[in-house]
DNA sequence: GTGGTTTTATC
DNA sequence: ATAAAACCA
């Protein structure tokens, strides 16, 4: 006997078909599936988008659709606020349960709460997820019984009990016969057009849970061996790029451990370097844990003494940032990194992350907003977490006076210059021993190379040892103001 | 004195 | 993580 009445299938941040409980789950006893994705620009309190996470999401959801249609199931798009929309389809397709993966916001907990309460009122069973996380957040406790404070203790805590890394195959899908009354993906304007900056996230990306699996397989045979040191440098090939996949959906935590501890443990790259990679997925753990516990992570500093901090305000500065016009080549190649591709070697995010809050002392928030809108893999929790961590508010903040050196941090990490030359080719020609300091280059050596400071490349808009100076008299400021209003 | 390495201070 | 100070051959 198989159940002929359908089920719902809200899928939001977790855009597969594979190892997606909340799929799975609708799919039980074979009965036919009704998938459905709403873009909410309306429920109070949900972050909107940013530019190249819509670009991205657009791809995602017709890669998506495509999968499912040769199930013969439909994915149903619908703009509103959710609980208007969800109760809604669910009558149309007159399903009795709707099935979904939990979101860690509390602004989305609310809305999927108010969903629910509908939902239930016109009979249809709701059932909620882990999907998107190892952990359940919030869930994670210290043998004592309260909340980790600093990363270590987290993922101490999160280990004692590992939950078992099986992912679970995409289930057997079977769709409805009638056609539910859904939205034309390009009419919600997800891509840019007037103009259409998007030309370098076409080139470097592709959208879409096969395509996230193909970046995997070439990371576990490619990058994985000497992740644990080639992840620093990127100049070369050792990190996983699966953070827009894991921010989506397209390949689930769980996926990405097993496949990787699989490789550490059948030899094909080295114990240690898998370790490491699973400590990076538990920095991502850690980040929702925090979002989890401060809903407004993205606002607010963990460590209230920053609120007297001295942030400076100054347009000028913040816009050299933005457009990788600092005049330190590092910070540079990074932002425009940034720009062209819509992602960033990890690495060099803590550089130039460094550089605005230390070098330029502006708030932690601006360099937040700006990679919100233009990472392809821009995270609620992971990336105000990084922020604050980088600018010493976290939870586990690096200390302050961790002050990177731009040119000590280039020539470690980007030894040849190669990442340098890639995004900022007006520096091709520079040697190596000068281009991390250009500066530094007498007339004909700048000559040889074609530079030209100050018109072809920006002298460096902040004297490093004044501004590392001027952070640090910063810092002590702050203190003392928090002593005397303490 | 020099050049390189190790130690210490920054909170 | 960095930079200055101390150390050493």
């Amino acid at each position: 006997m198989t159940d002929t009445t359908p089920a719902l299938m809200w899928f939001r941040d977790d855009l597969r078909l594979s190892d997606n409980p909340a799929l799975t789950a609708a799919a039980q006893g074979g009965r036919p599936v009704i998938a459905l994705y709403v873009l909410d620009e309306d429920s109070a309190g949900l972050r909107d988008m940013g530019g190249a996470a819509r670009w991205w999401l657009a791809g995602s959801l017709r890669a998506l659709g495509a999968a499912l249609a040769r199930s013969k199931v439909q994915l149903v798009l619908r703009q509103g606020p959710a609980a208007r929309v969800v109760p809604e389809v669910a009558r149309a397709a007159g399903c009795e349960v709707v099935a979904f993966n939990r979101r860690a916001g509390r602004a989305e907990a609310r809305v999927d709460d108010e969903v629910e309460a509908l939902l239930e009122k016109q009979g249809c069973a709701v059932e909620r997820h882990l999907g998107q996380l190892l952990h359940q957040p919030g869930s994670v406790r210290t043998q004592a019984g309260g909340m980790p404070r600093t990363f270590s203790a987290f993922q101490r805590s999160a280990l004692r009990d590992r939950p078992a890394p099986l992912p679970q195959r995409a289930p057997s899908l079977t769709g409805l016969k009638t056609r539910l009354e859904s939205e034309d993906l390009d009419s919600w304007q997800l891509e840019p057009s007037k103009p259409d900056w998007a030309g370098g996230l076409r080139e470097s990306w592709k959208p879409g849970e096969a395509a996230a699996h193909e970046v995997m397989s070439d990371f576990i045979d490619g990058g994985l061996s000497g992740y644990a040191e080639g992840r620093d440098r990127p100049d070369q090939i050792h990190v996983s790029r699966l953070s827009p996949y894991l921010r989506f959906g397209e390949i689930s935590p769980r996926q990405a451990l097993a496949a990787v501890l699989h490789a550490g443990e059948a030899g094909t790259a080295p114990m240690a370097d898998a370790r490491k990679f699973e400590s990076e997925l538990y920095w991502r753990e850690f980040s929702y844990h925090l979002l989890h516990a401060v809903p407004d992570l993205a606002r607010r500093n963990l460590q209230a003494n920053f609120d007297a901090f001295p942030w400076r305000e100054c347009s000028g500065d913040l816009k050299a940032w933005r457009r990788g016009l600092t005049g330190y080549p590092i910070v540079d190649a990074g932002m425009r990194q940034l720009w062209q591709t819509g992602w960033m070697h990890n690495r060099v995010r803590m550089i130039v992350a460094s550089f605005l809050c230390k070098h330029l002392l502006l708030h932690w928030t601006e360099g937040e907003s700006w990679f919100w809108d233009t990472l392809v893999d821009a995270d609620p929790a992971n990336n105000p977490a990084s922020w604050q961590w980088v600018a010493g508010s976290g939870a586990d903040a690096a200390p302050y006076f961790r002050i990177f050196n731009p040119v000590l941090q280039g020539e470690k990490f980007d030894p040849k210059g190669d990442y340098v030359r890639t995004y900022v080719p007006e520096l091709a020609h520079l040697p190596r021993n000068l281009i991390h300091k250009p500066w530094e280059a007498g007339g004909l050596e700048l000559a040889q190379a074609g530079v030209r400071l100050g018109i072809t490349y920006p002298r460096p808009i902040v004297d490093h040892a004044a501004a590392r100076d001027r952070a640090l008299r910063a810092f002590e400021h702050t203190r003392k103001d928090t002593r005397a209003a303490g």
